[in-house]
DNA sequence: TTGAAAGCGCTAACAG
DNA sequence: CTGTTAGCGCTTTCAA
């Protein structure tokens, strides 16, 4: 009696399909994953009894006996910044759309942490790995080598990675947004960067900006240069710093859109006219900065595509061994409503 | 030489480490599952060896011989809302702090997607679920069932569900709302509300609207509802079209933040003054909606605390075999600048 | 405290 | 075209 409970309350297995069908257990794995390879009226047979019995294929076999999972991982810095949500909306849809599953972990932009759960991911089985940038630790390189996991990055720009990488040229972008406020006749730049030590992202988007200064003849003020992490509060607190300066600038360049928008929600605050009085940069294009009065001048980050073209890859890497090719996709200069002619 | 190749090539097993160590397979399974089974010296030894090798456990052989997989699922209708990229945030946190790891899909607010989502999942072997809100198709609970695998649902205000439940009475809060405005002599109130159709939390807040419109003796005037979907640019759209009705409200309620700002940025375009010549409600507090000008006055919705108690009560009961208890948070209406009187 | 060995449910030769 | 069967790498009795 307990046993025939026991029995019931067993899930159903390719055994029962098999039995239930009066096939081997072969003709029910091929059922489901070479259908083209069996008889019709096998097929369906088995394939009949698999709804039925409402059948469902352990994974965890599967992927034990044929060594791939469908599985592919990510480790993001935080899901508080839309843009990787963007990032990740398009790698989950695309790769759902082929039958893959996502598992998502988040670093917070902590080196030991991106250790920690690259080692977890490569446990709970995955047969790629999506990671964001080009600075990682050491341990993160050996980890993805011995397992020999697939692996692509993305919003990085560099053009000599040791893996993969679907991004963008970030100091281009930024080169970009000291030309258009030179055009402005902007002399006196400040920057809000994010935080550049292992952010290979914001180190590229800073040090652009600084080579672009020097191109242009422009002077380095490293006063004028802050660092802050993301988040609007941050990029309030900074500008209020930039504007306490003995010579204030008269743009600021932000290292994302959140550092932007604080920047501007604070000199909203302060009744400082954009751009009127001060001219301020972002870099994403955020889905609201278009909205924002005045307009968001950004650097329009393709977020999504670079999801979407990193799954893209892994899945053809995965179906037939094709090496991963870098690529990098354009992230043009976005001239909106909080850019304008230098004050006199 | 091939061979030696194939072999140097494997992955490390257990049996490596067994035979390395001088050891049963047991042994080393039970130096990492159950340390305290083993004494000192060999669970030391075992582990060096462990640490030697490099050795990273095969979680689908793991999941096969233990039956659980240390992984919970979560489906949700998109990243494309700050709100449940919090949810996801303080869930996937809490969990990683458990060692457990997220497999997260997106239904696009559509049921059939769902229903495939759920049943990857439960094929890919996950030992808990997270689901949003109440509103889902029979299969999903039949299949849930029969899976009997672990579900909790967040966002969600229904006292009697069928599926635990920790959320927030949304009718509430929008009874809240609503005794705001009239407090403010608002008495032509009118909605922005998300598409209720399949969307519980949408059809709570709009109802709620409703009924404390009647209980305070006010007109629901049907013309001046409007469902439409979650997007900056609806809510413009939105407001444009109430604001051309005969007799167009003095107040607008949100069926959340993303609408509300939509409707904000249409009354900054068209120069209407907020509050002065209209007030806007919203829903959720998004962390950007305290920097606008004016600020928005909104629901403050629970919802990085939802996911992390929704982890806590997943865990709690995959260690320890309680049921979920269903919760509900406090949302409270968080007084801002966007409401004010009434234009006379 | 440890080891031997029987599965867990599926895939993929191999054989027929 | 289909069935038999040997693993995949781990956990977990059961015995020692």
């Amino acid at each position: 009696m307990a046993k025939k409970i026991a029995a019931k309350d067993r899930n159903v297995t390719i055994d029962d399909i098999a039995k239930a069908a009066n096939v081997g257990t072969a003709t029910v794995s091929r059922a489901l994953n070479h259908p083209e390879l069996l008889r019709k009226d096998t097929r369906e047979a088995v394939l009949r009894v698999v709804h039925e019995l409402g059948y469902i294929r352990s994974g965890a076999a599967m992927a034990l006996a044929s060594n791939q999972t469908f599985t592919v991982g990510a480790i993001i810095p935080t899901f508080n910044n839309a843009i990787f949500a963007a990032s990740i909306a398009g790698f989950e849809n695309e790769l759902s759309r082929e039958n893959y599953t996502l598992l998502v972990t988040v670093s917070n932009f902590d080196p030991e942490q991106e250790i920690k759960q690259l080692r977890k991911l490569l446990e709970r089985g995955i047969d790629a790995i999506l990671l964001i940038g080009l600075d990682h630790s050491e341990q993160v390189f050996d980890l993805l080598e011995r397992s020999r996991c697939c692996v692509v990055s993305i919003f990085g720009s560099s053009k000599q990675s040791r893996i993969p990488c679907i991004g963008f040229d970030n100091p281009k972008a930024s080169e970009a947004i000291v030309a258009h406020l030179v055009s402005l006749e902007h002399q006196h730049i400040g920057m809000i960067s994010g935080i550049t030590d292992g952010n290979d992202r914001a180190r590229d988007r800073k040090n652009g900006v600084i080579s672009a200064l020097q191109t242009h003849g422009l002077n380095h003020d490293p006063s004028l240069f802050i660092e802050k992490h993301y988040s609007h509060s941050q990029g309030r607190q900074a500008l209020r710093t930039l504007l306490d300066q003995p010579t204030p600038p008269s743009a600021v360049i932000c290292g994302n859109d959140v550092l932007a928008m604080g920047a501007l929600f604070e000199a909203n605050s302060q009744n400082i006219q954009v751009p009127q009085q001060l001219s301020i940069t972002g870099f994403d294009n955020l889905p609201i900065t278009e909205h924002l009065r005045p307009s968001l001048t950004t650097i329009d980050v393709p977020s999504e595509k670079m999801g979407i073209e990193a799954a893209k890859s892994i899945i053809e890497n995965l179906r037939s061994g094709t090496t991963i090719q870098s690529k990098l996709l354009k992230a043009d200069l976005l001239i909106r409503e909080t850019t304008g002619k230098a004050a006199p």
